[in-house]
DNA sequence: GGCCCCGAAATGCTGCGGTAATCTTGTCGC
DNA sequence: GCGACAAGATTACCGCAGCATTTCGGGGCC
């Protein structure tokens, strides 16, 4: 789960992240109100954890900020204040849940949990993305860099294969197997024509090249070679 | 707001429920586990709130109960118990928040808010809209850029699907579950047919159209592509 | 009994996807 | 470094799957 921290004490921080990495989650850590804004809005998170006092901008600023931006992410409201009316306005200003320090660690993990079940848990994945290629499995529909692009419906479970395995050598077994659902050899070059009509449509006018050739061996969807 | 109140002191149910109302949400009351458990999985809420201790059937019994069951309505722990250890279990339960006894109203009206608010963004909608395609679900009209759009009662439910899955791809047999209600595949056109009158009907004299095929998977409704 | 909604079936059409031929690139051995 | 061979890339072509449209008849409903 990837998990963003704004925070200024760094102690504090440090203390977090080590433990919410240990959990096996992507930690990103932010020391003021601005830098924390700016990561907030301009990547994808599971679930924001936001001090409410920071140096630069406020928490609670932030908060407003994020949800006026339209993003939905859960954000857990962490203060020294703990008065019922400190905790009423931490909430009202678009905080989902709110935890008064010091905490235990046990329960900061539980109600990050509950915060991000309903939202992430509610669908099983819906978009892939491999570097500037995004694929949203609802709407059918494939992206580079934000340009769209067409493809056929065996080009399309064809990608959606070699997404889900990136960084991965895939086999033309594999590939006749599950795209095709072939179960012996065509004796044909099915698969380099596909792979090549996908190579026109998201390679084509784009850099770097994504799907590489591996000789003797498959193709692999990744970066760099 | 539909809020369900599971707890047996009468005289803190009472107050909550009037304090509830008057915040213009309509409650219910259910003062055992069983009695609770069946409402809560027998109509719809926006908000259950669950006492922790309850005769019969324990609060957390019914969380875990609920869930099971395929609900995700936001809930509300109320306890007495204030330990970390006891709060980490009512989440984990399957609860999204929890509020230890004694509370402050305001701030239960606070969680309340916060609980609702993701979720319960899903109103019951009473009229679609896409692009200058608009449903009235209580009226049962139908209008496309203002001018009245006439539909039998099957186009209507088939459009309707369609709307509220706008943007993404419906597959044939979501129609035949959803529209049609049918679990087996009829194994005629049923859907063409249907999709071809309504296409008719809603794309014939307007532009662009709104209704695409989805080659080897299914059909989309959105402004372009 | 008449109207009309809905589903089945027949027909026509479009373009996807598989085959094969040809061209290109990579990798050996010498 | 060069040639030969194999692996892969590209291109063109055509059959037919998959979709659109139209027609027709049964049956529900006033």
């Amino acid at each position: 789960m990837r998990i963003l921290v704004i925070e200024d004490d760094s102690e504090a921080a440090a203390y977090m992240a080590k433990g919410l990495r240990e959990a096996g989650h992507v930690v990103d850590h932010a020391a003021t109100g601005t830098d924390g804004l700016f990561l907030a809005t301009s990547e994808r998170w599971d679930v924001m954890i936001v001090d409410r006092m920071l140096p630069g901008l406020d928490g609670l600023s932030i908060i407003q900020a994020v949800r006026a931006a339209g993003i939905l992410t859960p954000v857990l409201v962490l203060s020294a204040l703990g008065k019922v009316d400190d905790r009423v306005r931490g909430l009202k200003a678009g905080g989902d849940d709110y935890l008064v320090k010091p905490y235990a660690f046990a329960e900061l993990m539980a109600r990050i949990e509950a915060l991000s079940r309903r939202v992430s848990s509610a669908q099983p994945e819906t978009r892939l993305k491999v570097e500037d290629l995004e694929m949203d499995l609802l709407g059918r529909s494939v992206s580079r860099s934000g340009k769209p692009i067409d493809l056929q419906p065996r080009e399309f479970r064809l990608l959606e294969y070699l997404m889900r395995h990136a960084g991965q050598v895939v086999t033309r077994t594999m590939l006749l197997e599950n795209v095709w659902e072939y179960h012996f050899d065509p004796q044909t070059n099915l698969i380099d024509v596909h792979i090549s009509r996908l190579r026109q449509k998201v390679d084509k006018d784009f850099d770097p090249p994504l799907i590489h050739t591996v000789r003797g061996a498959g193709y692999s969807l990744r970066a760099v070679r």
